[in-house]
DNA sequence: TGTACATCAGTGAACGCGCGTTCACTGATGTAC
DNA sequence: TGTACATCAGTGAACGCGCGTTCACTGATGTAC
């Protein structure tokens, strides 16, 4: 059953991603190494194989998405110029695709509060996620003082997860958009 | 071992609070009901004389602490007038000593992502929490029209919640402590 | 290039453990007369 | 008010189950000659 070691770093990355997916879908401790092996379409036995415990599986998943899900962030508000494309990409972050899909969604928002009990290097991973969300968002904020951009971009970047954390605990459809959209407005207002 | 109506009653409340403590300090789905029942200085095998199950005494917990931090909340920003009030309000949320102490702290802040995969009651209640928080800060902002206060507090709301959240991921103290001084620089600069 | 052997990715069973939940038991409280 | 009995809060052991982790086994791949 030996693999290649071209198939062998292909598996490990789709356990990876099949992590990183759950993760945000179901919650990191919810979450089993079975269910995780399953969703790459492996059994967990499998798992040692490729990871040391479930902990570096955790941290490395979060890498991914954040990386990921920031880079499309970016993306996103590059397809316009300047103030534009910053309301491009808040808006593609505060849309309703967004919220209604955990799964590929910002891992910040699906897992803020386990993140803030996870390990360092987890913990570390989330927060160059966010300072590069940050960075984004200052260069697309046109002030006078640099330092004046940055704080802003700062807020924006914690309304952006709060409004889209909250917008997932409210039931009711019409006040969780609203909440979207109240954000939205409140971060591109000035 | 009976105890009297008034114990019972006394006990069972003492349970729901240990319980809304251990799921603020460690999270929902890692605290066990064993955890819970020693933190409130009993044995495992009692709770089914209070509860059917462990979704209801995280709803009820979840109603206990969102009910008495809102109430804080409001309690802190009624010590001033007006504007002034909500400053106070806003600085003692997004205060170091809140985010180092999430057992005492906002519900929302300390487990949002979990309440979102929470079942129907328990997010309605926290869904309550939150819309009482606006209202206050709706309360407080002085402005032209009605619904600009309030959409203006839904942000303020969604970013102090946001920013706790992440201030907690941080490890980095300064940076941390940064993200909360932004945040409220942001809510209360006009 | 061909052969022999070591390596190791993946499977499925098993480990000890803690989970949510149930239950027999206890003895103090509540209730009926 | 006093007595007899039913109720039930809390204990601690037990239930089946799924967790993270380990391991014997398999057979294809990699390596040494």
């Amino acid at each position: 059953m030996r693999k290649s070691k071209q198939e062998t770093a292909k598996t490990r990355e789709r356990i990876v991603r099949a992590a990183a997916g759950e993760f945000r879908e179901h919650g990191i401790v919810a979450t089993g190494l079975a269910d995780l092996m399953a969703a790459a379409g492996l059994t967990h036995g499998g798992f040692y194989r490729h990871f040391d415990s479930k902990d570096q599986v955790v941290a490395e998943a979060c890498a991914l998405a954040v990386a990921e899900v920031t880079q499309s962030v970016a993306a996103t508000g590059s397809t316009k110029k300047g103030r534009k494309g910053l309301e491009a990409a808040v808006s593609a972050y505060l849309s309703p695709q967004h919220r209604d899909n955990c799964r590929d969604g910002c891992p910040i928002a699906a897992l803020g509060s386990e993140l803030a009990r996870a390990d360092e290097e987890t913990r570390a991973k989330a927060t160059e996620g966010f300072m590069k969300l940050v960075s984004f968002l200052a260069d697309r904020f046109e002030e006078a003082k640099m330092s004046d951009a940055r704080k802003r971009a700062v807020v924006a970047a914690t309304t952006m997860i709060g409004a889209m954390t909250i917008s997932r605990i409210v039931s009711d459809e019409v006040l969780s958009a609203s909440i979207l959209n109240s954000a939205k407005d409140g971060i591109t207002r000035q």
